[in-house]
Order: structure tokens, then C-alpha cells, then sequence
DNA sequence: AATTCGGGGGC
DNA sequence: GCCCCAGAATT
């Protein structure tokens, strides 16, 4: 793009913009710590998804001290539903380091901030330029897509070269007067407009300097690689009931759902019964020796890289005390209570039908007591 | 370079 | 069902 075109393109842009831009709760503010805290949370997550968490968050750690001082548990509670939850934990580590060496200030400093947890190369830039106006284009999957339009890119942009080869024509492009408003720009009119499917190429404000557009070809890019389907994996998982109290587990500090609440349960093995998996489970995890009860319920859930297919099983104690060998921690709750600590969205699946499987027992119990 | 990390919305 | 989303860490 010549020059004089770039500037067309700015203008243009920039001015759809300046007209169009949707009201977002980290928009119209200058702090550095929640402009971080929204990138975070947009990573791989829609903006509408995002908005009510971010609220929630902000009033509850509205700074570093804040969130730095904060119990892991409570802050775990906020992400609760929103997944990737080591974003929630590599914040919570950052806005420590945040504290203990840079005073509570965000880190000005580009390769100083990008050092911090959870940090890459697209939040330092959307962090850098949207809150301390460094020139710097921020590179998402909105502008692969955008620029792969725009210049007719065929790089695949979900291959592994796709970050280098986007990040130099990005650069290119940006508009170093405004690189905040710019980058946000790109990103809004790849929701809006440059959408993967059906751009709406009439209102787009590039559509001038668009050679995708120019050549008919939007609709084969931007070029995406195949991924295989992921598989399904066979979970079994226990209710385990003792007295009027119910067992919950912790997820180990890493891995999936890492810190995350749970029921304790794990993969049903080849030519294992669901039941015979859920005894063997809870047994290895916590050293109990349990019995089904009943079969609760049966549900699926699609994670990023396989689906869990989950059975559920109402479980009495045997024998046994609990002795923790993957989990890190356990608790004996009132069932209702479940609600208090962050759990996994697959298990909030069946939690109400187990609430529910609880009433019909208490009412069971109490017409006995009436007779 | 490839995998592992959630969950929800659109079609 | 499949695709995609204001990606980063890990191996």
C-alpha cells in the first residue's frame, strides 16, 4: 500500500470508528490495571461474554494491591465459568510481582510488562498501545483475518507461522498517531464487518483497499488449517454422600480446570463399567470405599481438545477415611453449598438434578417421620 | 512445531 | 455437529 493510500486507510478507518465504536466498560478509561485485566479476559473469549465478568472483577480487585492481596480462592470465584483459568491464576501471580518490584504501577517498560505471567506478545501490545500509546500493532485473531483480506495473505492463520508473518504487515499498517484507537479499530471492524463468514464488504470502511474484495475471494480467506476433531473421553464421577454432607474435591494447582472444585470422579478405562470406574476413582483419589447408590445422571461436554462424557453416580461410604492422592484438598459440604466455590462448568451440568435428587430424599424422609 | 488450556454463540 | 473467539504457556 503506497503511502498516500495508507493514509486514505487511516482516515477512513479510523473515522468508521470514531463513529461506530461499541460502549465497552474498558473503554473511556485511562487505568493501565483494567485496560490489562480486560485482555486478559478477551483472550479467546467474545466481548459480550466478557463484559459482566470484567464488572464483577474490577469492583472486587479494582487495583494490583487489591488483586495481589486477594485469596486465590475468591479470585478463582470471579473466573468461575469463564474457563482458561490459568489466566486468572498467571494475573493474580503478575499483579503480585506488580507489587513487590514496581510499586503497584503497571510496568511502562514493553519487555518489562511482556515478562510478567500470562503476558504474550498480543496483550503487551493491545496493554501498550491502548494505555500508554506506544506504537505497536496488536496482533488477534481479528487482524490475521482482516489483513489476510486486506493483502490477499494466504498463510495459514492458525499455523504456526501465522503470528511473524501478520505482526510485520500489521506494523506496517498502523497508524502511529493513534495506535490505541487503531488497533482497537481493526479488532472492531473484524467483529463487525470483516466477520469470518458473510463480511459485510458494502459498509466496510477498507473495502477501497481491499484485494480480497478487489479479486471476489473473501470467502476463501482468511486460509485456516484442519484441525482433527477431538476425542471423546468416558468420565465417571461420584456424589459421594455421608450423613446430610456431601464430598467436593480441588483440582491440582495446574492442568485443566486447575484449583477448580469438582465432584471426585476420573476416566472410565477400555471395557470398564461406569460404575466400576467411579468406585476405582474414588477409591484411588480420596481412599474411599464407596457404593453406587443410584446412577444420577448422564451428561456431555465439549472441552477444547476432547469431549467428557459423564456419568454420574450417587454414592454411600463403605469404608475408609479420606486420604487425598490427586486432589489437593476436599471438603464435607451441605450440598446446597456447592454454589460457594467455583466449579467447573461440566459439573454445573448436573448439580441441579443432584439438588433436586437431595429434596426428593429430604421429602422422603420427612412423609416417613409424618406416618 | 505441536499441544494444552473453557465455554459459549452462530449456523 | 463444526467453527470461532481482542492468546499464552508448555513440551
Amino acid at each position: 500500500m503506497t503511502p498516500v493510500a495508507k493514509k486514505r486507510f487511516h482516515a477512513s478507518l479510523l473515522g468508521w470508528f470514531d463513529a461506530h465504536r461499541r460502549s465497552m466498560p474498558w473503554r473511556d478509561t485511562a487505568d493501565p490495571f483494567a485496560i490489562w485485566v480486560s485482555e486478559v479476559m478477551l483472550q479467546q473469549t467474545r466481548v459480550e461474554a466478557v463484559i459482566p465478568y470484567f464488572l464483577r472483577f474490577m469492583a472486587a480487585f479494582p487495583t494490583p494491591a487489591a488483586l495481589a492481596r486477594a485469596d486465590s480462592f475468591d479470585v478463582l470465584k470471579q473466573w468461575e465459568g469463564l474457563g482458561y483459568y490459568a489466566r486468572a491464576r498467571n494475573l493474580q501471580k503478575a499483579a503480585r510481582r506488580v507489587m513487590d518490584e514496581w510499586g503497584g504501577e503497571v510496568p511502562v517498560d514493553r519487555a518489562i510488562f511482556r515478562s510478567l505471567p500470562g503476558v504474550g506478545p498480543y496483550i503487551e501490545a493491545a496493554v501498550g498501545s491502548i494505555a500508554f500509546g506506544v506504537p505497536v500493532a496488536a496482533v488477534d485473531g481479528n487482524v490475521k483475518r482482516v489483513i489476510a483480506r486486506l493483502l490477499k495473505m494466504e498463510v495459514p492463520v492458525n499455523g504456526p507461522r501465522a503470528h511473524a508473518a501478520f505482526a510485520a504487515p500489521a506494523d506496517d499498517l498502523l497508524c502511529r498517531a493513534r495506535p490505541g484507537d487503531w488497533n482497537q479499530a481493526m479488532m472492531e471492524l473484524g467483529a463487525r464487518i470483516c466477520t469470518p463468514r458473510h463480511p459485510d464488504c458494502g459498509r466496510c470502511p477498507a473495502a477501497a483497499f481491499c484485494i480480497a474484495r478487489k479479486e471476489s475471494c473473501t470467502d476463501r480467506l482468511p486460509v485456516r488449517l484442519r484441525k482433527k476433531r477431538p476425542p471423546v473421553r468416558r468420565v465417571a464421577v461420584g456424589a459421594v454422600i455421608r450423613g446430610n454432607r456431601l464430598l467436593i474435591c480441588r483440582r491440582p494447582e495446574t492442568g485443566l480446570l486447575g484449583g477448580l472444585w469438582e465432584l471426585p470422579g476420573g476416566t472410565i478405562e477400555k471395557g470398564e463399567l461406569a460404575s466400576g470406574a467411579c468406585v476405582r476413582e474414588i477409591r484411588e483419589e480420596v481412599n474411599l470405599r464407596v457404593e453406587p447408590v443410584c446412577h444420577l445422571a448422564s451428561v456431555r461436554h465439549a472441552y477444547t481438545h476432547f469431549t467428557a462424557a459423564i456419568d454420574v453416580f450417587v454414592c454411600r461410604v463403605v469404608s475408609g477415611r479420606v486420604r487425598l492422592r490427586g486432589p489437593t484438598d476436599f471438603a464435607w459440604i451441605q450440598p446446597s453449598r456447592w454454589v460457594q466455590y467455583p466449579f467447573p462448568g461440566a459439573n454445573r451440568l448436573f448439580m441441579p438434578t443432584l439438588m433436586a435428587y437431595f429434596e426428593t430424599q429430604n421429602t422422603k424422609q420427612n412423609d416417613y417421620q409424618r406416618r
